[in-house]
DNA sequence: GAGTGGTCTAGACCACATT
DNA sequence: ATGTGGTCTAGACCACTCA
């Protein structure tokens, strides 16, 4: 028996959507072109529906390209918004009465919507690092020149803020950071956890994720001096549309 | 004309992901479990063949299930690895002849593979950050427990590190950071920007990654005392891998 | 050898967008 | 009205895994 030495080509498909990326990566297709729609792939390279479906799937599933219902495939867009770490939650920003979104989007306008604020039980973690029963829990969506591009929902001890403006939907100047800071309890510290994972449908619906984007989901928890944590705040945004940095020394 | 008011449930496939998803989620099926695989599901739910395919597509490219040739599909595992932003950089990490590798893993074992080292021209982005001509480039892959789980490319200024150990395969106790402090440019700050997205074809096979799995891009950029910068790094992390974590002072 | 996932064909009907 | 992507059927052959 002879052994041929099977090349493996990679299947046709593959090296549609190869062709399609190079393309996409090189400028030679830029943001917002139109791909090559399915009739046009089936009939240049001869091959059944699905086949080519399947090409335009790939550059869909990796985030390279957005489909648009009854019009075709397009070159996706980015524009990332920088967010910076640290600088943002300097002291001066929430003392000088300036949110801290205001450090983050320069000049491009932001709304927030679908706040919903309530006391409930602590879930097992939330009760863990928070150490309290029940929680304050403050949830709101932050849109960039109208697209959804987070998703944050912070907690708080409930006795801490307790009648305070951090249960009310405004906080006043200098948000809840200046708030629990009237309470004696300024935040003094930081820790931020940071994980990318693909968003569940919920998420996708909410940010108006199309496929082949991820979310970076920040775990973030906030201590005033001594240790004692304040707030827990997890959010979760669109890959696609930040940037984080850190700042630290050596 | 009559407008039935169209209810629009979702399609099947959805619907059976959905379900999936669910049983992912509850803990019903846990971490490394087989899914029903592609006969089951068409038999159960009286369906073909490619839209049983397409529900399973569908975890698999939220990276909540792995397909394997042959065998089936299964429930995903995680373990990441926590990276500690500021700690694992500290001066007294590599002042102590460790490498910084060594703060992540606490116990895991690691390699170091795929070790390429060599001179080039600086390209338009290497240019503006390090201020020079010329770099030279050290490229490398980390494996944790035999696993790929991150690609790292760092550049440095040519005329800096000429002739050190910084250009050798060994750097040496402390790695290079503590090369470059031999030269009197100790790393004493340090940027970190962060990214999420999926990954390309060849970072895909480098690391090993499964459908549904982001990639994190970490760039970091090292500054010696008075701002000079003096080295440039390009980290490519399997999401699914890593929680990257963050500490700072308001 | 039986079962599994991977690829592919050749049709079909639908909702939607654009012209 | 035409073309687009979205969903689905009913087959087929292959490479691979596992018992």
């Amino acid at each position: 028996m002879t052994e041929s030495p099977v090349h493996h080509e990679p299947p046709i498909y593959r090296r549609i959507a190869d062709r399609l990326r190079d393309q996409i990566l090189s400028g030679d297709l830029s943001d917002g072109d139109r791909l090559p729609g399915e009739n046009a792939i089936m009939a240049e390279y001869g091959i059944a529906r699905a086949t080519a479906r399947q090409a335009l799937a790939v550059l869909i599933n990796e985030g390279l390209a957005v489909p648009r219902r009854g019009s075709g495939v397009y070159v996706r867009l980015f524009r990332p918004i920088r967010r910076h770490g640290s600088r943002r939650l300097s002291r001066e920003q929430w003392g000088q009465g300036r949110a801290v979104w205001d450090s983050d989007t320069r000049g491009r306008s932001y709304t927030v919507d679908e706040v919903r604020i309530e006391r409930t039980p602590a879930s097992e973690h939330v009760a863990r690092v928070l150490d309290c029963d029940q929680a304050w829990v403050r949830r709101r969506r932050y849109s960039v020149d109208g697209r959804p591009v987070q998703l944050a929902v912070s907690y708080f001890p409930a006795d801490l803020v307790e009648g305070t403006a951090v249960t009310l939907p405004d906080t006043g100047p200098g948000g809840v950071y200046a708030r629990l800071g009237d309470l004696g309890y300024s935040p003094a510290h930081f820790t931020e956890e940071v994980r990318a994972r693909m968003p569940q449908p919920g998420e996708s619906s909410l940010l108006g994720l199309p496929a082949g984007t991820p979310v970076i989901i920040i775990s973030r928890v906030a201590y005033a001096a001594g240790g004692i944590p304040i707030e827990l705040n997890e959010m979760t945004l669109d890959a696609a549309s930040y940037v984080l940095q850190y700042d630290f020394d050596a």
